[in-house]
RNA sequence: GCGGGCGUGGUGGAAUGGUAGACACAGGAGACUUAAAAUCUCCAGGCGCAAGCCGUGCGGGUUCGAGUCCCGCCGCCCGUACCA
């Protein structure tokens, strides 16, 4: 073989591997473990640069531990309950199932040819049987310990299909498929206590150094915590049984600012009056008329209306305020009402101007007391304020201390108390859909709600179902609703919602440490594998996903499935980015863009043109990868071009890992060319020495490109193992290829070289595998370098005799000095400034500082 | 709307507050070749003959020194609780 041949090549070491059982995760006691995970796909039906991506940085991780001695834990499984494979039922008439694990058993095929270090015995799907049984088990668990419970909810629901939509399916206020505007609907449905932890998830965000700060943050702010006000406003007239309304206020040291009080139409009082009064009925249910999605309320025109209706302020009996029923005030967050302050208020200010509302100022800017017009004050909390005519006595403080003192003063005079508040709410898990885990309760008339026996789980979905109907087949399956009451044993019903797909994907995780076993852990694998400790998936997560998975770790821990230490099940979290790819367009004659394929489209004299016609087309770059645009890259064509190592290469070169990474031709044909490079230079070497070893010594020894060979190979070894170590895969990679020149330039023997080049192979064996088991065999290593111990670099090695250090003069680089590394700063001084750029810029004089940093730098300042 | 992030040559990017542009792509020049491909060598931020000046989205600030820290904008991306 003259050429490296990665057709031959990879399945060779593929096969090598399985037949070794390199990647199998063992337990055993005496070895540290580590688990590295990626979120695992849904099974959409093709994978993509993205999953290449994602798989590729694990599985860089799980060779690199598994060579630094730890026993590795890579596992892959399948999210594979969820919408589309419903969709696709209705769309071509097959079945969610059968869709599903057709779309497993393809991905896991195209999967497999990228070498990818995992442990497959431990695969499964969250919709097998095996696995949703085992979760309808501990969501009874949680029902025994009081952590899930039922309340009513809104929805959106689609008055033509007669059914639930995601909030995805609701477009510019109306059903995807029927057009029509949705209604929000109430219904009861099932829910976990999260919110009873909102303050442990967010003391325990502190304890997750190696995760990213942002999403420390994000998850900080979503939970919400906050300190407020809470009191009620008296109602001047009693409606039916209501006195008063009350209010929470994060800002109570603006009450003086006060001009309404807003509630939301799903508010008691508001249902109260809308039973009684039509116009408010009338403005109540066109506010129902929109989607439950935050983003949608909160862009929406704000409205309100006058219910006519006073409230007494609490420090001045004979103020009174109007009530209004607002559509941006939602009823889950504190009380459902709201007193407006519009003055230090954005949002409050643009509502009293509508509708002509009083603005007054509560506090001013010190030294400017303007009163606000149509940009509300609002200064940070932490700014000295004046506050005019204050209850509470207070005029320049912060607001912080504004909004303490006001709270101690409402306590004092008993009208009101100081309460933390959170924004995290509980999480519904309903869902009136087929595809997902049964929730395995009875609905009995004499009963009531009863828990399945837990012998008689898993509740299976009926395979006999249609979709040529919207809503949800299980709600209109002929039989299998009708069970026994698990209690009383008289005809009963069966929940016929089902599970949330997030919490199919909230314990996964656990469940790899013993997939097949008949609870849902094994308390001693569960001891030994977790936690996690790394992670890697998409920033899209950075929310939901993580903080259910926090929330169930903890719920699983107080059911006895997962010890006390597993509580923060994820140790170290890693976020990447996303592959994008250009978008070529040439424009059709009513200017509508056309998409062209990337194989359609070539360089010609610097221009993008289309092979065919020559025609110019619009490049834009860095666009994420959507069908609709043309621009997808399929990873089986690169593998069968090029191969996976090409692919896995290139993936990891180009980009820092946690940033987008644009997926080029030419830098895939570069990362090829690049890999061949390396394997011709190790076929060169191993010829070279074997003709050495033939004629005896006959290498000409030169003993100093040695001696710098093997130095260089400690410096690639020490800067590889850290760019892998810290994440940044993208410089060990460049690390790479600068050795790679040092190599190839280099007049060290052919011993040395073959040993300079057995590193290469391992410092490459995380990242291209199969390449790195080939130049490693060929270059006598033994065994596979999958298996061998990774190099160490010599500290002796490392250290350089001479410094080049830079010389500024007033911050900007003028001259360098090469001094001994060890050169003290006394020495250093007197060398710059016989520099002759620093005589020069003093022209006599002395300078008026002198800055040096050993090692590093020297400032002159003239 | 709100929360979070990102922005560096023609391109992807590198850079513990200390020489901006490592490494690579595209480009240019040369070697080898009948020729091409492949491979190898060299050049290369912008302006300028040069000395030098200007340069990390824009505008300010802190510092001996800012791509990096702070404040205010602009643009793009992620999330916004029933997409996964």
């Amino acid at each position: 073989m003259s050429r490296y041949d990665h057709t031959q090549v990879e399945p060779k070491w593929q096969a090598a591997w399985a037949e070794a059982e390199v990647f199998a995760a063992r337990h055993d006691p005496e070895r540290q473990k580590y688990y590295v995970l990626e979120m695992f796909p849904y099974p959409s039906g093709r994978i993509h640069m993205g999953h290449v991506r994602n798989y590729t940085m694990g599985d860089v991780i799980a060779r690199y531990k598994s060579s630094a001695g730890f026993s590795v834990l890579h596992p892959m499984g399948w999210d594979a309950f969820g919408m589309p494979a419903e969709n696709a039922a209705m769309a071509t008439g097959g079945h969610p199932k059968t869709w599903t694990y057709n779309n497993i058993a393809v991905m896991r095929d195209q999967m497999k040819p990228l070498g990818l270090s995992i442990d497959w015995s431990r695969e499964f799907a969250t919709c097998d049987p095996e696995y949703y049984g085992q979760q309808q088990s501990m969501f009874l668990d949680f029902l025994e310990k009081g952590l899930v419970y039922r309340k009513n909810a809104v929805v959106n629901w689609d008055p033509v299909d007669m059914t639930v939509l995601a909030n995805e399916q609701v477009i510019d206020g109306c059903g995807w498929r029927s057009g029509a505007p949705v209604e929000r609907r109430e219904l009861t449905q099932w829910f976990f206590r999260i919110s009873d932890y909102s303050d442990e998830l967010l003391s325990a965000l502190d304890g997750l150094e190696k995760w990213p700060e942002k999403v420390r943050t994000m998850q900080a702010n979503w939970i919400g915590k906050s300190r407020g006000l809470q009191f009620a406003f008296t109602l001047t007239a009693p409606v039916a049984d209501f006195t008063g309304i009350e209010v929470y206020t994060t800002r109570p040291d603006t009450l003086m600012g006060a001009s309404f009080v807003g509630i939301s139409p799903d508010h008691p009082l508001a249902r109260q009056l809308e039973a009684e009064r039509e116009d408010i009925a009338e403005f109540c249910n066109e506010c129902r008329q929109m989607g439950t999605s935050e983003a949608d309320m909160e862009k929406a025109e704000k409205r309100g209306f006058d219910t006519g209706l006073t409230v007494r302020h609490p420090l001045d009996e004979s103020w009174e305020l109007p009530v209004w029923i607002a559509n941006f005030i939602l009823m889950d967050y504190g009380t459902g009402a709201i007193f407006a302050c519009p003055a230090h208020d954005q949002r409050d200010l643009d509502f009293a101007r509508k509708y002509g509302l009083p603005v007054k100022n509560a506090f001013f800017s010190l030294g400017d007391d303007t009163p606000v017009g149509n940009e509300a004050l609002v200064p940070m909390k932490s700014e000295k304020v004046r506050f005019t005519d204050h209850f509470a006595g207070i005029e320049d403080v912060t607001g912080e201390d504004a909004v303490e003192a006001t709270i101690r003063f409402a306590e004092g005079q008993g009208w009101g108390k100081g309460v933390e508040n959170f924004r995290l709410r509980d999480w519904g898990l309903s869902r009136q859909r087929y595809w997902g885990c049964p929730i395995p309760v009875v609905h009995c008339a004499d009963c009531g709600v009863v828990p399945e026996r837990k012998e008689k789980l898993p509740v299976l979905l009926p395979d006999d179902v249609s979709f040529d109907v919207p809503g949800n087949p299980l709600d209109r399956h002929p039989t299998w609703r009708d069970c026994a009451c698990p209690s009383c044993g008289k005809p009963a019903r069966r929940e016929t919602d089902t599970m949330d797909t997030f919490v199919d994907s909230s314990w996964y995780y656990a469940r790899f440490t013993a997939p097949r076993a008949a609870t849902p852990t094994d308390p001693a694998e569960a001891a030994y594998w977790m936690n996690v400790d790394q992670y890697i998936g998409g920033i899209e997560h950075a929310i939901l996903h993580l903080l259910y998975s926090r929330f169930f770790a903890r719920a699983m821990n107080i059911c006895g499935h997962l010890p006390d230490s597993a509580r923060e099940p994820f140790d170290a979290l890693f976020t990447q980015g996303m592959v994008t790819h250009a978008i070529y367009l040439t424009r059709n004659a009513e200017g509508r863009p056309v998409y062209h394929y990337p194989e359609d489209v070539e360089q010609k004299d610097g221009k993008t043109v289309l092979k065919e016609s020559g025609a110019e087309v619009e490049v834009i770059p860095s666009a994420k990868m959507s069908k609709s645009k043309n621009n997808v890259v399929d990873p089986l064509n690169i593998i069968r071009d090029f191969g996976a190592d090409t692919a896995r290469w290139f993936i990891l070169s180009d980009s820092p890992p946690e940033r987008d990474v644009e997926w080029t031709a030419s830098g895939a044909e570069a990362a090829f060319k690049h890999l061949q490079r390396v394997w011709r230079l190790a076929d060169d070497v191993r010829q070279r020495a074997e003709e050495a070893g033939a004629a005896g010594p006959s290498d000409e020894a030169r003993p100093e490109d040695d001696k710098a060979l093997e130095k260089a190979t400690h410096r690639a070894i020490a800067d590889v193992t850290a760019g892998i170590e810290g994440f940044a895969f993208n410089t060990s990679v460049a690390k790479l290829y600068a050795f790679t020149n040092t190599v190839a330039k280099s007049r060290a023997s052919a011993a040395v070289k073959a040993q300079a080049l057995r590193a290469m192979s391992q410092l490459m064996s995380p990242m291209t595998p199969h390449l790195a088991e080939e130049v490693w065999t060929m270059l006598g290593g033994e065994g596979l370098v999958a298996t061998a111990a990774w190099p160490a670099a010599d500290p002796a090695m490392l250290v350089e005799d001479t410094v080049t250090l830079p010389i500024q003069i007033n911050g900007k680089k003028r001259s360098e000095l090469q001094v001994p590394a060890d050169m003290d700063k006394a020495g250093i001084e007197s060398l710059a400034m016989a520099d002759a750029a620093v005589q020069k810029a003093l022209a006599g004089g002395q300078p008026k500082k002198l800055i040096v940093v050993p090692g590093r730098i020297v400032n002159v300042v003239v």
